[in-house]
RNA sequence: GGAGUGGUGGGUGAGUGGCUGAAACCAACAGUUUGCUAAACUGUCGUACGGGAAACUGUACCGGGGGUUCGAAUCCCCCCCGCUCCGCCA
């Protein structure tokens, strides 16, 4: 969520901004600023009526200590009068201030300078491209063609045991999938990542507090114990500090967390999602930054080459993009999307989404620290796929084909065991 | 699932109607001193919002919500969560 002081201070700048992320409803902004008058003007009213019962509840005290019963009668009708008033702004308070927080929450996050304006993804601005992409003198399969060739996941089966998009991964298909989440963590450790393996399962104040509700509550799953699944170890990791002041010497905070994660998406169909490219349950490694706000950006592009060094330590050919303002998510303020390109689908899949949120999550979040002059000030939060697994897979499996078999990359056959999987 | 017990400031923990925004201790921070990777002493030390240029000041908050009362951390009701024991299971 914004922060108001901020949208009064900034207003036209942020009215700006806001039209780059194709947000149209600029009226939004006027109407908070008008709620949090009036929300101004009830709790000065409210804490002077308060103010005065507190005064007569001690004179009543003192009357009927010295036995004066007439006096504490009269100042007891005297509150009592008070309090039909404080009631009636109360509840004009508590609705003004459910209105205001609707309304901000409708406000998406303000896009930083440097995001270029456009609307659809072919504005993004492609920062780099690297690698070689395979020259195949055979027939390159798809990989769920692939899959079913060596027996690396099952989708069909998955559909007996859950239902569509919920593949069983099998054999070396399985293996190769453990070395990978293996080989991401190792990375980040190696990077000075601290290595959580958190719940799968959130409560409402956790999801609320990440921004996934209430928008996209649709796209959980939740269960009978109120609980969502996580759709990324972001929403877990980044909770764990909810609520916390930091010390300004704790910064940044650098966590590393694989886990399932689970999506609903509703209503997707056709090509795009066929084989891993879209499922209901996969795997993720993820990357979570609690940062000073003064160094969010440094740590956005420190996360951004650490993406980008593990895909090329992978051997897979890459790009990066820095999204353009109508194709970032609502609570980013910057995002680079790191795409590999896949030679047998003949397109880029998007592996990895690096984000720097400034204080639109930490606000929800409440993760402050102590800053210089003492006061408690928001931490900046960021978070990056490192990496995603389903499309991963889906590339080295396109990419590394062989007729004889997936040869294995370099790196993950440590993991794997074996350096061909037939 | 059954029974019991409890939720207070960064932590431990006192507090059963006004003198309690909250003792004490620990941690943290600042300073003094002896000078040596420490101890002792002194001081500071919750959060949010409002008013004010500021010093400062007002209000709210003792798991959450409601109620009783002139006045609630303290009494009543509902809900949530933790812990212990039993049951079940890995």
């Amino acid at each position: 969520m914004l922060l108001v002081p901020q949208l009064r201070e900034h207003l036209s700048e942020i009215k700006a901004h806001l039209s780059k992320k194709n947000f149209k409803d600029l009226s939004l902004l006027d109407d908070v600023l008008t709620y949090d008058d009036e929300r101004k003007s009830l709790k000065t009213k409210l804490d002077g009526l308060n103010q005065q019962i507190n005064e007569i509840s001690k004179k009543v005290g003192q009357a009927i200590k010295t036995e004066d019963l007439s006096t504490a009668e009269l100042l007891k009708t005297q509150s009592n009068s008070l309090k039909e008033e404080i009631s009636l702004l109360n509840a004009a308070s508590k609705a003004n201030e459910e209105k205001m927080e609707s309304l901000l929450a409708q406000i998406p996050n303000i896009p930083s300078a440097k995001v270029p304006e456009g609307m659809t993804p072919e504005d993004n601005q492609v920062i780099v491209q690297v690698g070689n992409r395979p020259n195949f003198d055979f027939e390159a399969l798809p990989h769920w063609d692939l899959a079913k060739k060596y027996k690396i996941f099952d989708l069909e089966l998955g559909v007996k045991l859950t239902g569509a998009g919920f593949p069983v991964f099998t054999g070396k298909g399985a293996v190769l999938q453990r070395a990978l989440q293996r080989y991401f963590l190792d990375f980040n450790i190696k990077k000075d990542y601290y290595e959580v393996i958190p719940p799968l399962m959130v409560n409402r104040e956790s999801a609320f507090a990440t921004g996934q509700l209430p928008d996209k509550e649709g796209q959980m799953y939740y269960t009978q114990d109120e609980f969502y699944l996580i759709p990324t170890a972001e929403v877990p990791v980044t909770n764990i500090y909810r609520d916390t002041i930091l010390r300004k010497e704790d910064l940044p905070i650098k966590l590393t967390a694989f886990s399932q994660c689970f999506r609903r998406e509703a209503g997707s169909y056709g090509k795009d999602v066929r084989g891993l490219n879209r499922v209901h349950q996969f795997d993720k490694v993820e990357i979570v930054h609690i940062s000073h706000p003064h160094n969010s950006y440094n740590e956005l592009e420190q996360m951004k080459d650490h993406v980008a060094e593990l895909l090329a330590s992978l051997g897979l050919e890459y790009r990066v993009l820095l999204l353009c303002g109508g194709d970032m998510s609502f609570a980013s303020a910057m995002t680079y999307d790191l795409e590999v390109y896949s030679a047998a689908q003949e397109k880029w899949l998007e592996v990895s989404s690096v984000s720097n949120f400034e204080t639109y999550q930490a606000n929800r979040l409440k993760v402050r620290f102590k800053n210089d002059s003492g006061k408690n000030e928001l931490c900046h939060t960021l978070n990056g796929s490192s990496l995603a697994l389903p499309r991963i897979m889906a590339a080295i499996l396109e990419n590394y084909q062989t007729p004889q078999g997936i040869r294995i990359p370099e790196v993950l056959v440590p993991y794997t065991g074996f350096e061909v999987l037939d």
